[in-house]
DNA sequence: AATTTACAGACGACCGGTCATATAGTGCAA
DNA sequence: TTGCACTATATGACCGGTCGTCTGTAAATT
């Protein structure tokens, strides 16, 4: 990776930890390169716009998330539905002590949705995508027998997704991981009996 | 009500449809102030800051939604878990003609809850009254019969209401009501059988 | 020497909020 | 009913500050 690489790496890292606590609009240039120590110049050597960046960030939160996803999602020794529990708990970094940020891509989606068609697409394919991997895991538990819902994969998965972002939502307006507790405590009861 | 008072509302109500489409950090008191066609100067009349409008915005909108929420969830003629679904379908309006915006509360919750503290707990006391209601719709469903899920009806309730918030969520990346109708879909599965 | 990257400072626009002044509304005495 | 003092509302110019972005030039790299 090219040193250029590397710095806008870097920026991005400092600014997506600013924009996931004060959002896009309260997030400005001044504040990520103020958290990456870097003079103000300097933004627009590596990135053509705010939008960019933000595009940028929402590529580079993706990646790492669906990465560590995908290790923990294919380890078959362990129960598809299990794998499942981990999934969702493994999309959000430290879940029990800081509940500040919830999940970055969720925050976009509500925030600029309605106002920036190409974060609305962007985010739109990520969720379509981590969509997919439930999907493709509920398929998996219904073959060995631990899924009994009859709901297709596909409509269980919608569900159980958006579920998951509709709970750490939750966990940030109570700064609690209750809403984490019931989801994972009632999760079974959906997969049948 | 007083003249003052309905100049209030008006200000709010027209605020609020911005507000609800733009963020908090996206809607300036000018973008109110027009969308209502009153002077700038006005706005400070009725609201002692932007934070106050957005705490009665607030306000205003989750009085709306449980008014109307209480006259559809008290229909004794109607199960209960039939009129769930209505309750949750009442709380987005016209959900599929016009899918902007999407829950005012929601993307307050995931915009400011890291970063204005009142505005926080405003939003937590909402939703916890909102959950409330299906918790009690639950127990009378449980009571019936209808209701076979083992899961106690509080930790059920929690878990639905922030299935329906995740929904609404993925409905702004979609721009469209398939992840709705998913929701509805699967609903019934996880009441028991 | 030529090209790319780094960055300080400045740009006009707009932000949330204030204020002096103008106008409208109210209660009361005559 | 009228005239008057007083309070409440109306209003847009204006405040200091910050916004996202751009430009000119210095430094580094090729």
């Amino acid at each position: 990776m090219s040193k250029r690489e590397l710095k806008k790496d870097f920026l991005l890292e400092a600014g997506i930890k600013v924009m996931a606590t004060c959002g896009y609009n309260g997030t400005s240039i001044q504040d990520i390169v103020d958290a990456a120590k870097v003079p103000k110049g300097s933004f627009y050597t590596y990135f053509k716009s705010k939008e960019d960046f933000a595009l940028a960030a929402i590529d580079m939160v993706a990646e790492d998330r669906i990465k560590l996803s995908k290790s923990l999602l294919n380890d078959r020794n362990i129960a598809p539905l299990a794998r499942l529990k981990t999934f969702f708990e493994s999309s959000i970094p430290g879940c029990d002590s800081n509940v500040n940020g919830g999940c970055f891509i969720g925050n976009m989606c509500q925030e600029m949705s309605d106002s920036n068609e190409a974060i609305r697409l962007k985010v739109r394919q990520m969720m379509r995508n981590k969509t997919q991997m439930v999907e493709d895991l509920l398929d998996e538990a219904r073959m060995d027998g631990s899924l009994k819902n009859p709901v297709s994969s596909n409509l269980l998965a919608e569900f159980l997704f958006n579920a998951w972002e509709g709970t750490l939502m939750r966990m940030k307006a109570t700064k609690c991981r209750e809403p984490l507790d019931a989801f994972v405590s009632t999760l079974p009861s959906i997969f049948g009996n």
